[in-house]
DNA sequence: AATATTTTGTACTGAATGGTACACAATTAA
DNA sequence: TTAATTGTGTACCATTCAGTACAAAATATT
């Protein structure tokens, strides 16, 4: 059953693969540079994903999708002021240490990219990105619970308003260079938080 | 001094560039789909453009944000309530009519296309992603002046604040088919205009 | 009508694209 | 040790990419 062992692990090079996508988005990213940062051999690259490329984006989002959620479901369990925590979430994205200062949205970025040109893909995006949405209800709906979320607004659509936030933002920090002038704008969409 | 008269007419091959730029982006516009949906042959569009498909873009951005940048300008001398207007503004996105509906913003789109890719128009993007800024301050001091605005903010912030949620709104109304859903967080957004 | 000037259509180019073919290498089971 | 199985490296492929060369066409000037 078990010939030659594999030389990479997928999981490995699926997040190399991300980086790349993530960068350059899906297009300008060609199989040559994948391969290159992925470092494995075209023929082994097409055993392991007969769907090539776009097979490659989809597992690559997915990929991304199960680690950053999984993260962000894992801290806010963990945080005793789950407002508190979302806040300094947004609040993250204007480092420009953060990898999303430079590249946005992986999720938002591949929605704007491939809206037009491959729609299983952009669905498959949006439908990711509402992951985000739903783990802020439930977020919100905690902090209601427990009061620290004071707002009398309902949280599916406080969800959907950070949601928003989340991708205006996204964008709005490869406009405008300077992370300061930011802050007060992130601090005025979350002012529905308190 | 004149030979052969030109088939075409420039504004209006840019105009059809930028409807295909709008609709795929600037990699996935060759410029085999440009020429066609031009209607010119090659030898006249590099005669014309010779930067080719990288100067038509710059120019077809330039294009876009005149146009659109101008009549938003003229729309908002002429209403009496600018805030109103504003606010109808926004609410036009939603229109699945609208091309901006399945299209999303073409500045913000080569922003989240190009960030890595090519700085400089992404740079150039960006800047005429601000002219709406700038047109969004001017209104709102005016509005602040005559007394439609009541918002205590500074017009300059409540206008970089605009310009997110117009980011964002151009990515949500493509993770959520349904207009009506984003509908009341549009409002919630503008609220900060009342 | 001849000439200068500009635009256009066709054919071509070299490079890059995503993807295949296939012989060979490394492993396990018989 | 041999056979079966699976993975890998190299060479190759057709297609598409952006862009050029150049001769012919259409105009204005003389």
């Amino acid at each position: 059953m078990s010939g030659r062992p594999k030389i990479f692990n997928e999981e490995e090079i699926l997040d190399k693969a991300i980086e790349v996508f993530w960068k350059n988005g899906y297009e300008a990213s060609s199989t040559e540079i994948l391969l290159d940062a992925m470092g494995i051999g075209k023929s082994s690259f097409y055993l392991a994903f007969k769907g090539g490329k776009r097979e490659l984006f989809e597992k690559a989002l997915e990929r991304r999708s199960d680690l950053s959620m999984g993260k962000l479901q894992r801290e806010l369990d963990e945080s005793e002021n789950k407002i508190e925590f979302l806040k300094s979430f947004f609040m993250e994205v204007l480092d420009p240490s953060s990898k999303r200062f430079l590249n946005g949205c992986l999720m938002g970025n591949s929605i704007a990219e491939l809206a037009n040109i491959d729609l299983e893909l952009k669905t498959k995006a949006s439908s990711l990105l509402l992951r985000l949405e739903k783990v802020f209800a439930t977020a919100l709906k905690e902090a209601k619970k427990d009061g620290t979320l004071k707002a009398k607004e309902n949280p599916e659509l406080l969800a959907k308003y950070l949601l928003t936030v989340w991708n205006g933002l996204n964008i709005s920090i490869r406009v405008y260079p300077d992370p300061k002038l930011l802050k007060p704008i992130v601090e005025k969409q979350l002012q529905v938080l308190e």
